[in-house]
DNA sequence: TAGCTATATATGTATATACATTTAACGACG
DNA sequence: CGTCGTTAAATGTATATACATATATAGCTA
């Protein structure tokens, strides 16, 4: 019965006013001693809500003269996997996605260890080919935490793709990829349309919210079709 | 005049135990109530210091058991793949490398295009293989212009990989990474020793010092023996 | 023996307080 | 009119302390 910790009000309080835009980008929020007295906790604490979120690149603080509201969206390496279907259309090229598979599932063994959480729990899995021009490019495996995204199930995915949806429910604060070279499953085969010996691309991607993990996806891309890439500004070495 | 504050020095000392391997991977490192003996500050600077570096992806901690080093492989945006020698180190192995080649020559059609210079350009090229525990896990390929970074040729890579050398004499403002996945070409096969089907990754890396392009290089690696890793914070809402 | 219960250990959260550092703004003075 | 110094405001660092929570272990009990 234990209920959140001050802090974690406090985050959800200042989250809450950057989504309904009473704090919006470049904006000051109130100073911690502000806060500390709406909340009646100490500085502190405070201080403890507001570096979260500093971490998490929503906030930025100038000494001296108060805590700001981010207005850049930090450029992330290999963002350009993020959407694959604007990436596609940026292309001038046509976007079309396949629904192979949408259901509730229960983790099994591989994915509960994946995702950090106990077998059996409740997760919602999807699988799409994403298609260029009508070929083939992508073959994406998702499975998300049924519980962080409760609707994921009613989507439709022809228009917009299960990640613009993630996405949209809560807001991502941290992306981990893992990219290796495979030889396509015999499943990847038939879907991509590319025979045993076509080397693929293979993106683990997980996603997490607020700290909590909601996602993890396999993304397997046939190396003749498809290219990562990326460009890192370096501030000083 | 100031000194550093007491919790940067805490997290040098641990870092350093770190890059020492005195706190390798998966080990748990002193308590907070011990470090802050130790140094002789409360435990919440120590609790401060700890806080940025498990921030940092290099420890975790477990309530109830202890703080420990993280044994995931190198956190790598991309970038971080320059310091592959770091990376094997980090991961408590031997990190090794054999030059296969090295000389001056002209730049030809191909290479030439890829660093928008004239074809002929003077450049130097290097061939090495990187290994871990003696077993070849990274092919790389380099070519670098000549005038950019005098005394190339006279380097000993046998200690510090030809990145380590180039990000000491330029500042690296700028990099790019393209990721494909690829079969082994004749001469990578022997190489690495793999034979024609084992799938690689394959990283063609461009980097920019001051606007100018300086080097361009191929790294291959077996996708059975390496993965890229990279977290990425991202500030969406 | 299986299971429950202290108990010790280590991290997590929270407070009240103090002083340091950074920045903007105001005002006095030449 | 511009410059310098003071002051106020805000975040940054640091301490001492208290209690909460999570985990493993040892020992007791049925």
């Amino acid at each position: 019965m234990s209920s959140k910790p001050r802090y974690q009000q406090i985050k959800s309080f200042i989250l809450d006013g950057i989504k309904q835009q009473t704090y919006r980008p470049g904006s000051k929020i109130p100073t911690e001693t502000e806060l500390a007295q709406q909340f009646e906790v100490s500085r502190m604490t405070v201080n403890k809500a507001i570096r979260d979120l500093v971490q998490d690149n929503l906030l930025v603080r100038y000494p001296g003269l108060g805590t700001f509201v981010s207005d850049t969206k930090a450029e992330s390496p290999l963002a350009d996997i993020k959407n694959i279907a604007d990436e596609v259309r940026q292309r001038g090229h046509q976007y079309s996605n396949r629904l192979v598979s949408l259901k509730e599932t229960a983790a099994s063994e591989t994915v509960a260890m994946q995702m950090g959480v106990p077998m059996g729990t409740p997760v919602y899995r999807s699988v799409i080919v994403h298609q260029e021009n009508g070929l083939p490019i992508q073959l994406e495996n998702r499975y998300v935490i049924a519980s962080a995204v409760p609707g994921y199930l009613e989507q439709d995915f022809a228009e917009h793709t299960p990640n613009e949806y993630l996405v949209k429910m809560c807001p991502i604060s941290s992306i981990e990829h893992i990219v290796e070279a495979v030889l396509p499953s015999d499943k990847a085969q038939e879907l991509l349309d590319i025979d045993a010996n076509t080397p693929c691309i293979q993106v683990n991607r997980r996603t997490w919210s607020d700290g909590r993990l909601i996602s993890f996806a396999t993304l397997t891309h046939p190396g003749t079709r498809y290219k990562l890439r990326s460009i890192t500004k370096v501030g000083s070495i």
